[in-house]
DNA sequence: TTGAACTGCAACCAATAGTAGCACGTTTAT
DNA sequence: ATAAACGTGCTACTATTGGTTGCAGTTCAA
């Protein structure tokens, strides 16, 4: 289930910084990351180095324009990204529901075998 | 929308290890950390660090019985977490989708020019 | 009662998220 | 044309954290 592929997009988004500049970049479109550490509260290098980790993990794009670099999000690969956890959590929702009724039915069984 | 609350919950499913922890006990019920180390590449110590993490944002509970140490997750929480989890999914990809057809639309308006 | 199993605690190591400072290239203004 | 300003990248440094080993304390069983 957790493949080694799977991980890197996991702690690419899981770092709750991370999920800020994603978010930043999925709302602004294309901008650079001087932009992006304005509106968050860490350093632009910090920034960067995110913003290398997401390149890294396919999840966004860079283009050089001048004297500064631009960023955006690929969308197939976050919607790949997005799917992936949609996923785990409806399996996780779908194991936790078949415990809950098999405790259920455990219950119902004892309570009949009270009242016998 | 990224508040603190949740992030605590992000950064304990974020992490690989964490997440195939978390994985185990949902399919296994109620173990120990030793069981679970037997389960894992990495050592008890490590396993039981992370359930403490786990615990203090309250997606698993302890129960102590004789010498060992029972963990179980809690369900409620974990539905709450996983949640989240889709909901942001589901905001990016709504936002991504109105992006994309933003520059759809942009697209058409820009070919009828040049077919004019 | 002695030994084995399970846990928790402390010390230590390695990787990484964060910082600050400097050097380089590009734009802009005088 | 040249200097100032802006944006970026690189390096060194610190702090946090995921991981390890070793040891001590409990509980169970022979």
């Amino acid at each position: 289930m957790t493949t080694e592929a799977e991980d890197e997009l996991w702690s690419a988004i899981g770092d709750p910084s991370r999920r800020r500049v994603l978010d930043l970049l999925v709302n602004n479109g294309e901008v650079s990351a001087s932009w992006l550490a304005g509106r968050v509260p860490f350093s632009r290098q910090a920034v960067s180095k995110h913003l290398v980790v997401l390149e890294e993990a396919g999840l966004v794009s860079r283009r050089k324009q001048g004297r500064e670099v631009l960023y955006k999000v690929e969308a197939g690969r976050l919607d790949q990204a997005t799917r992936a956890m949609a996923d785990l959590a409806a399996e996780w929702d779908r194991r936790l529901n078949a415990i809950k009724r098999l405790a259920e039915s455990a219950y119902a069984e004892s309570k009949e075998k009270r009242g016998r």
